[in-house]
Order: C-alpha cells, then sequence, then structure tokens
DNA sequence: CCATTAGTCAAGTGATTGTTTAACTATTTG
DNA sequence: CAAATAGTTAAACAATCACTTGACTAATGG
C-alpha cells in the first residue's frame, strides 16, 4: 500500500542546508569556527598556529567555510581577519531545533 | 610572531560532534529528518515512498542517522518505525548558536 | 505452502574530500 | 633592494562516500 505523505521542506531546500552542514562536518572546521565564535575577528596565522595546523590547510579549510558563507574576510595590510557570521547557521537549524 | 590563544572546547569534542553535521550533511538524509521531524514516527517504506527513494537507499542513509543517534528505531511486525531524537541536535548547536 | 511486503546487507563504481608539499603573490621591515 | 611574514593555489594521494544492484531474511495474508 502506498502512502505518500506531505513534506513542506523541498529538496533544494535541503541540499542547501546540507552544503552548510558539510562545512561543519570536520573536525578541524568545526574547531576554526568554535575558535573564532569565542574570540571574534582574528587573523588567518594566529588561528592556524592556536590550531596547530599549517597555514596552508587553514585558508584550504577557510575557503569551505567563507564559501558558505558561514565565515567573513577582512584583509589589512598583509593579514586576512576571519570572523563567523552565526546567523548563517542559526537559520540552517531552526526548523530543527 | 606567535600568539596562541586560549580556546575552551577541544579536538576531540569537534570530532564527535562532526560527525552528527556529517550525518546531516547530504540532501536525502536532511530530507529524511524534516519528513521525521513533521509527522513523527514513520515505517521506513512509508518515508522511502515519500521521499521517492529506494528503500534500500532509505535504509543505507538510516543506518548512518542511528548510527550518529539522531534518529531512534522500533520493530513492529515486519515494519520498522523511525523517530527523531531532536535533543541531539540540539546539544550538538548549543555552543554555536 | 506460496506470494507479497518490509527491511537488511555486501559488492562495486564514480565522485568527492582532507591532507601534505611546493611554488607562488603580496605586504612589511631592515 | 633583500629578507621575512601572511596568505593563496595547484598537484597528488589515500580515504571516504552516495548510489545502484542483487541476493538475502523475516513477517504477513490468501
Amino acid at each position: 500500500m502506498i502512502l505518500f505523505m506531505k513534506i513542506s521542506v523541498d529538496r533544494e531546500d535541503c541540499e542547501r542546508r546540507a552544503k552548510i552542514f558539510a562545512a561543519l562536518a570536520d573536525a578541524t572546521r568545526l574547531w576554526m569556527v568554535e575558535l573564532l565564535r569565542e574570540h571574534g575577528e582574528t587573523s588567518g596565522s594566529a588561528a592556524a598556529e592556536t590550531l596547530r595546523i599549517s597555514l596552508a590547510l587553514f585558508c584550504h579549510h577557510a575557503k569551505v567555510l567563507t564559501d558558505v558563507g558561514l565565515v567573513l574576510k577582512r584583509k589589512q595590510g598583509q593579514t586576512v581577519y576571519y570572523s563567523l557570521d552565526a546567523e548563517v547557521l542559526v537559520d540552517c537549524v531552526r526548523s530543527l531545533t
């Protein structure tokens, strides 16, 4: 017996939000996010040293986070400062929590 | 100049929570979670038909969700009913939202 | 007993991903 | 200018993953 059910959230919205969850689905990136949440705007090299990862690896993960809008960049001189956009995450989990 | 910063969340906690985010980092699984949130306890075949996926694929994704504790199972006869454990997700995003 | 329904499991494949290394640009400082 | 600092990028590799297919078990109904 086939019993289709209604569902108010469509697949496209799930695809969009799944990309945000994917950005958080790595321990290194989640650690980066927690660091930015705790300290606010932080330079890339300071963050990389605190998390004991190479600057190249930090840069790679930072791109993943900025691509989905979770993290913002601001360049000043040769230094790039990263900060968290908490609203993106709040919006992502709104229907679930 | 090296400037280590304190961070209250350790890597192990991030690894644990990253696995939960990884379970949500797929559009099909996120759709499953939204269906369970909206309808409560649902059988596997009804969910698979509603989401237009094969029962085998549903079973595969359901295992990922139950392994991290986001989804609970209850068997009755030949039917398995799935439900959402919302508290797992709330706990996972608590520090971030 | 036989057919159907519901669910699970394993193998295989193509695609994506996390990490390292190295080469590169841009900015600051002596 | 030369050296050091901060950041970016690409290549390469191993590991993981989503999905399909097919075979399998378990429960239900005629």
